[in-house]
DNA sequence: GCCTATGGTAAGTACTACCTTACCGTAAGG
DNA sequence: CCTTACGGTAAGGTAGTACTTACCATAGGC
């Protein structure tokens, strides 16, 4: 929900491998597990603190459990990073127009 | 440099908060430390972390070390999260027209 | 040359968090 | 109903990390 736990998510290696894993589309958690060198559980676990920050979206179908990408978490930290990209670019050409508060 | 330092050194409150005190303009490390709840040695652990992620830029002024925002840091983490939020928006339409490959 | 201000580094500690194994719940198939 | 497949949760071990105090280096004023 908040860019806070969204780069806290992301911020672990392995978290962020099982995120960039649903980039072409919803996966079952047994398939991440395969394809990673971690347990079925800690992805699980990875999986619970993905959705908590709204990175993923989770769909039943029947015992099983499709994980997806969410819209909501990525467009709060994008909001974020863009936010305070553009503010350091008017920082940026301020100061080298020699407008910044110097000394 | 990479998104990936600049995702973990992102993570932890503590460094977001010394990150974002640069917003206004370069800033003393004394400075920083007097306005947050720890230490002046742990805001100078904060910063090398940042300085290592491409994130923040020191400055010497005397004896004193200004630190401010980095662009080339902030440049890898925007271009990483605006990759993924318009491959996440392709995804999320084909979804909706049932592009996407189902079962 | 000495004293002070500024801040980086070292060493130690406490806490967090990531991973594992073990266990449990539930849906589908025979 | 029993078995199997799938996956979430609990408990515990371990490694990483964020903080502190103590120490050291350097620039500038007197």
């Amino acid at each position: 929900m908040t860019y806070e736990s969204a780069l806290h998510a992301l911020a672990d290696p392995t978290r962020r491998a099982v995120f960039e894993r649903l980039r072409g589309g919803a996966v079952a958690v047994g398939r991440i597990a395969e394809e990673l060198p971690v347990s079925r559980p800690a992805v699980s676990q990875h999986l619970r603190v993905l959705r908590e920050a709204g990175l993923v979206r989770e769909r039943r179908d029947g015992v099983r459990r499709l994980y997806s990408v969410d819209l909501e978490g990525l467009r709060a930290l994008r909001r974020y990073v863009e936010g305070f990209w553009n503010e350091a670019l008017l920082a940026f050409k301020a100061e080298a127009e020699g407008t910044g508060k110097k000394r």
